[in-house]
Parts: C-alpha cells; sequence; structure tokens
DNA sequence: GTCTATAGGCAGATAGAC
DNA sequence: GTCTATCTGCCTATAGAC
C-alpha cells in the first residue's frame, strides 16, 4: 500500500495527514476521549478511522493503559507550552487570564471536554499512572495561575478576596465546569460568559463601571 | 439542615438495608456511576454486590438504558425536592446559596461527582433518553439559581454584575467544576472554599469584610 | 509497520425452570 | 423474583506471516 505522506500543514482538526502513524493515532484517540471519555472508546474505533488494523495499534501502543499515558502526556506538554508562550508574549496579569480562558475556549471549540477534565470524572476506573498524571496537570495549572495571581495583586492590575491559590482554584474549577456543562448547550458562548463572569470578579475596584 | 437524606444524593455508603430490590439496585448504580461513570460499570457489578444474578437486575431494569433513565430521574426528583426544602426553610438569598453549596457538598463526601455532572462529561456516549434528561437537570437548577439571585437582588441581599442568569451559570459551573477536581485532592475541603469563594463575590459591599 | 487470525474474557441481553 | 444456562458480540491483547 501506498503511504501518503504528503507535505500538508498538520491542522488539529484534519490531524491524519502529514504525520506518522503514532501522532495520527494519538489525534484520534484524544478527541474520542475528549468526546466519549476514556472508557467508551476502542482500539477497533481507531483503527476503522485510520484504515488500519487493531494489531497496527497494538504496535504503536502496546495497551489502552500505555495509549492513555502518551495522550496524557502529549496533552500536558502542548498545554505547558501554550502557558509558558503566555508568559513570553502577554503582559500584565489580567491579559495573561483573558488568555489562558482563551485555551478552554480553543479546546471546547469542536465541542470537545479538556482531556484531563474528562479523565478527572473517571478517576476511579483509570489505571493508575494517568491518575497521577492527571493530578500533575492540575496542580501545574493551579500553580501557573497562582503566580499570575500574586504578579496581578503586585502590580495592582488585579483585586481579589483570599489566597491566591484559593482563587487559583475557583478559576480552573470555574473553567473545567463551564465546559463540562457547556457541551449540553447549542451556544458556543457559555464558556465564553462565565470566563468573562469570573474574570471580572478579579478587576479592580477603580476599574468597576 | 435543609438535607433531607434517607434515599439517594449523598447517601449512605450501606444503603441496601430495609428496601425492595429496586431500590437497591439503583443505589449501587447510582454510586457505580458517580465514581466511575456510566461506561465504566456493568450489570455484573451491581449482581455481585448485592449477591444476586445479572438475569434479575434485568427483571428490574430491562436495559442499561432504562436503568440510567430510572437513575437520573430518582436523582433530579431527590434534588428538585432538596431545592424546594430550601425555598421552604431557608429565609434570605444567601443562606439559601449557603444551603444549595452544601448539596454539593453532601454528594461528594464519598468521593461521588455529581450524578448528572458526570454523565454530562460522557453526554457524547450515552443513549438520547438520557442525555435529554441531563439537559433538564441543568436547566432546572440553572432557574432555581436565577431566581434566588433575583431575589437577593430586590431583597438588597446580594450584589452581582451581570444578569442573574450568567450568574446562576456562573455557580453551577463553578460549584461541578470545583467537584471534578477536588475528588483527586486528600483535601475535602477543596469544594467549601471554592463555594465560598464564589459566594464571596455576591456579598453586598457593606458585609464584607 | 502492517496484516490475518485468534485467543480469552466480559459485556448486555434473553429463555425458561422454579 | 430469582435462578441457571446460554447467546451474541465486542473488548483487549497476542502470535506469527509478509
Amino acid at each position: 500500500m501506498v503511504t501518503k505522506k504528503g507535505s500538508s500543514a498538520g491542522g488539529s482538526d484534519a490531524p491524519t495527514r502529514g504525520k506518522d502513524t503514532a501522532q495520527r493515532i494519538l489525534d484520534v484517540a484524544e478527541r474520542l476521549v475528549q468526546h466519549r471519555g476514556f472508557n467508551a472508546f476502542s482500539y477497533a474505533d481507531i483503527a476503522e478511522e485510520l484504515g488500519i488494523t487493531k494489531a497496527s495499534v497494538h504496535h504503536h501502543f502496546a495497551g489502552k493503559a500505555e495509549l492513555g499515558e502518551a495522550l496524557i502526556s502529549r496533552y500536558a506538554s502542548t498545554f505547558a507550552a501554550s502557558l509558558a508562550a503566555i508568559d513570553d508574549e502577554v503582559p500584565g496579569a489580567p491579559a495573561k487570564l483573558r488568555a489562558y480562558t482563551c485555551l478552554y475556549a480553543d479546546v471546547l471549540r469542536h465541542r470537545r471536554m479538556c482531556l484531563c477534565g474528562m479523565l478527572a470524572a473517571e478517576y476511579q476506573a483509570l489505571p493508575k499512572a494517568i491518575c497521577d498524571a492527571i493530578i500533575v496537570f492540575f496542580e501545574d495549572n493551579e500553580t501557573w495561575l497562582k503566580g499570575v495571581l500574586q504578579q496581578g495583586r503586585a502590580e495592582r492590575t488585579l483585586s481579589f478576596q483570599g489566597a491566591p491559590k484559593e482563587m487559583a482554584r475557583v478559576l480552573v474549577s470555574g473553567l473545567e465546569g463551564a465546559m463540562l456543562v457547556a457541551r449540553l448547550h447549542a451556544e458556543p458562548s457559555y464558556l465564553q460568559a462565565v470566563a468573562a463572569s469570573l474574570l471580572a470578579g478579579l478587576r479592580r475596584r477603580a476599574d468597576e463601571v
């Protein structure tokens, strides 16, 4: 069979061109997990969509647990890179928070749940290695947000009660929950509106209308 | 307290005494769904725990879809009764909101996710009838919260920017997301702290410390 | 790296005896 | 209402040819 390894740009929505098989498997598996959950997709689903066999999938990822680990590892890396990019390119705590909420909106764009939010729901039914990785993901998010919130307080561009750590948890919870509920609705603006309300609560008094 | 315990939501972990088999099946199934998700438990799990056979479970609930519908129906009824009890017994919008957050805390007590929050995650992998019921559950919650928020504005006991409907969505999202993330942590206070922060943002200026 | 073929198990579900 | 027995199908996973 002729393998088509064209040079088309690897967009995240038509992800099966111009990448090696392992990456294509991860692309499909990621979408399936984000849509249905880890326990509601199979190797057969992946194989059928890519036009290969289940055995080929096993060649790249020995078992479902290993596939799950690879999935969350890649997702966490991408997310961490996005946070680093915000740190580098976006000045000011309020703008950083807005950029952070946009990361969530991007994930939700195709009715996907946050991969780690989905896995968090299924936590008690997942392999141990995956559970550990989920916890690290949320700790990293909390830590990054805590830093931005501290920066905002120091810059006097953000105003909020309580510890930065607590407010970081409010933001993570609010955004993950908004994704969860938004997927039930037809309106794509659900998450954006909740995010805007959450951030509005962090504005300085002087900025309030 | 407002909680009307005795049947399901936030119920004990040994709910199998003094009830008929159908209710015991629902008790076990509910806990399994809240812990693992709808697609990560089986009739065999239920049968084994109750000391009966899979066939007996099928006698009471013909298929998994029907079981799921019964599950969400009972859960929504219990939740609606709790909201009605708050309306009847708790005066003042701020106290009503605190009582509302306690409903979530009760569910989380045994590391359970909100049944409908869990099903919301699995939305794209569930039977249609269940999907419809989930949407109604969240609409009802939003509507009830909107009413309380309107009351609080009228009473001048709550102060917040934006429409009550938007703020209702912030609260639902924040609490569901907090449950989702809290289950990863050892600390049982995670949800309580997030809930307190959310409600703190609704206090009147005069009430702020 | 991909395939065919298959193992071994568990899933949801049903028939019919008691 | 509960049981035993069974069906059918899908699941994860593996062996071995090409």
